[in-house]
RNA sequence: GGCCCCGUAGCUCAGCUGGAUAGAGCAACGGACUUCUAAUCCGUAGGUCGUACGUUCGAAUCGUACCGGGGUCACCA
């Protein structure tokens, strides 16, 4: 029996609702192939070949597929024959208006418009759902990301990692997994003495006495003021009565915590939230993590006493070539063995950190993702080669690099100077371009390209500015609702009545250009989940605003492509259905990506 | 020297994990406003995808080797 199933339209690999027409389509395609040659020669790793797609041109068709030229050295025959063979399957569908042969083998498929004027009222009626994919499964995931070193505000060096991890999150979200958002808190290291001693510092200060110049090796960033006053109103002159080291061991919880109350205040700046802030302190102590960790490897014998090559290049002046306890990473992949006691006899930051994903392996989750710095990159491969170890290669983790920011003003790079301790803040940056403006930013470019930030320019709302432009595609979708209303009041647009609307009415090649930008949707979403690649989303929104603001302004130059239209209210009608569904799109996808959907631009 | 990332239009970057004639924006040039907010749109021009081999029906995409740019390189975090 030929394959007539029309339901099947309706109904895809990956259940009800999301309205992937690609996706609909490769499974029609794909159970055609299983019916023509049976399923034993299509094993998966074949049809995972078959790609059906749009094309690049329109040219080409809607739908194009290479599923005769995958095929055709398993089947020993000629890719057009097979081919032929597809499109005789196809030949009565009422949904396609024709097929090609083309090339080498592609199989070019034109769909008529009822098939998106269906897509359309699906979309109307899934609203924030369409394209919502349930991948995950309810899977649960571990995304860490942030994760500075709590001794000071955040500044704009972390800034990217921040959105990156937090849009990333709500991705995740939004395909269907159970997304937690993780900081990894450094609270156990060498710096946070010295960040105590520097706050000791202010809170001498505080009580009026002159410190000069700040000592080198402190921070001296003028947060740590308001501390020490705090410190002297709550114990006096009490801390310089006893022993340094006593009191230092005081002020050490009370200024982390401060210090982390400061960095939540920063990342809320940005509408970012961690469900959890793990203290790398809590895997330290006897029977802590760490040490179960070690022994655990130990056991398996991943660990042992031996010396390092030292690196090649230029020796860096305090080598000191000693035999160490060490991680057998190079089994895992990594280049090198990793050491896991400092000289001093302490844990280094490895193995912390190896206790720590090990902790997460733990708590169920079998798929982390950790966002970091560029300045982090030599890190991946030891990472990746720990959480092999501790779950037996059963965890997967993904590592995802954020690259430099580079901030620009008046076209030249901003300088900043480290070693003041004046860095351009978090702070800084969002009170003066806002938190749209910077979250679409840093998500306007993968991940790991480098990023020009230039404030002359986010500040602009034109058309060279991305955020704008969407915001404003958004808004003027709002906008054409509110002119509707004032002009055509006798005109029903609530959602009821745009359900009701006869989209078949909507014919213009413009119209259904517009449509078949929105069924790529889906498409875009699991892409985006799947590569772990957020900005994939803000590129779609840059592009179906450029589509809708097209449309637009064609109805400037001919009245009767507006969308508001006197002439006909059922032709209106079908085209607020268009509009709603763009202004439903780029909802979604703004609100994935956190920045704001404003209804209007004032 | 090892490892990681990047080399695509004059500039800034996409390119759906191997597809067809490689795409946007800026800048340049030519057009469209008694506005469904022109904060927008249309058109023209611009490229041996760093180089060379290799894998195959087919490479910007995968592999190898170079060239150029950035990051990183016991013990810090």
């Amino acid at each position: 029996m030929r394959l007539a199933n029309y339901c099947a339209w309706r109904i895809s690999s990956e259940g009800l609702g999301h309205m992937d027409i690609f996706a609909i389509f490769s499974d029609k395609i794909k159970n055609t192939l299983k019916e023509i040659y049976g399923e034993e020669i299509l094993d998966n790793e074949l049809l995972a070949k078959i790609a059906v797609e749009p094309p690049r041109s329109l040219a080409h068709g809607d739908i194009s597929t290479n599923a005769a030229m995958v095929l055709s050295k398993n089947l020993r025959q000629n890719p057009r024959e097979i081919a032929t063979k597809i499109t005789d399957y196809f030949k009565n569908d009422k949904n396609i208006s024709s097929i090609e042969i083309v090339g080498p083998g592609f199989i070019n498929f034109r769909l008529k418009n009822k098939i998106y004027h269906s897509l359309l009222s699906s979309i109307l009626s899934l609203g924030e759902n369409y394209g919502k994919v349930d991948m995950g499964q309810g899977e649960r995931v571990n995304i860490e990301y942030v994760s500075t070193n709590p001794t000071g505000p955040i500044h704009v060096g972390h800034i990217r990692g921040a959105v990156f991890g937090d849009a990333l999150a709500s991705l995740m979200e939004f395909v269907g997994y159970d997304v937690v958002r993780e900081y990894y808190v450094n609270d156990a290291g060498g710096q946070i003495d010295i960040l105590a001693k520097s706050a000791f510092l202010r809170y001498r200060q505080a009580l009026g006495e002159k410190i000069g110049e700040i000592e080198k090796g402190l921070y001296p960033g003028k947060y740590l003021v308001p501390i020490g006053q705090d410190l002297a109103v709550k114990f006096g002159d009490k801390l310089l009565t006893k022993p340094e080291k006593e009191s230092l061991e005081i002020i050490k919880p009370i200024v982390l915590k401060a210090m982390l109350v400061l960095i939540k205040q920063d990342l809320a700046k940005l509408n970012i939230r961690h469900d959890i802030f793990f203290s790398e302190q809590s895997l330290h102590g006897k029977d802590g993590e760490i040490e179960k960790t070690l022994s655990w490897l130990r056991e398996k014998g991943l660990v042992y006493q031996g010396k390092l090559e030292p690196p090649k290049g230029k020796l860096s002046d305090d080598w000191e070539d000693r035999e160490q306890t060490l991680f057998r990473a190079t089994k895992f992949g990594d280049d090198s063995d990793r050491a896991l006691v400092k000289s001093d006899g302490s844990y280094t930051y490895f193995a912390s950190d190896i206790a720590y994903h090990r902790e997460k392996y733990l708590r169920g989750f079998n798929k982390q993702i950790v966002v970091l710095g560029a300045d982090h990159s030599g890190y991946v491969k030891r990472l990746k080669a720990a959480v092999k170890a501790i779950s037996d290669g059963k965890a997967e983790l993904d590592v995802k690099i954020c690259q430099l920011v580079r901030l620009l003003r008046d076209g030249k790079q901003v300088k900043m100077s480290k070693r003041s301790g004046e860095l351009v803040s978090l702070a800084e940056i969002v009170d003066e371009v806002g938190p749209d403006a910077v979250r679409f930013i840093m998500l306007f470019r993968r991940n790991d390209a480098p990023l020009d930030f230039d404030f002359n320019l986010v500040k602009e709302m034109s058309r060279e500015n991305p955020v704008f432009y969407v915001q404003y595609a958004y808004a003027r979708s709002c906008s054409i609702f509110r002119t509707a209303n004032r002009e055509l009041p006798d005109l029903d647009l609530s959602i009821d009545a745009l359900r009701r609307a006869d989209i078949s009415l909507l014919t213009i090649e413009e119209e259904i250009a517009l449509i078949k930008l929105l069924s790529t949707w889906p498409r875009v979403l699991k892409a985006a989940a799947k590569t772990h690649e957020p900005h994939r989303i803000a590129f779609y929104l840059h592009e179906l605003a450029a589509g809708f603001h097209g449309f637009w302004t064609r109805g400037k130059e001919n009245p009767d492509l507006r969308f508001v239209n006197h002439n006909s209210l059922s032709v209106t009608l079908a085209r607020m259905v268009l509009v709603r569904s763009v202004q439903q799109i780029l909802g979604t996808g703004l609100r994935i990506l956190g920045v704001s959907a404003p209804s209007e631009l004032s």
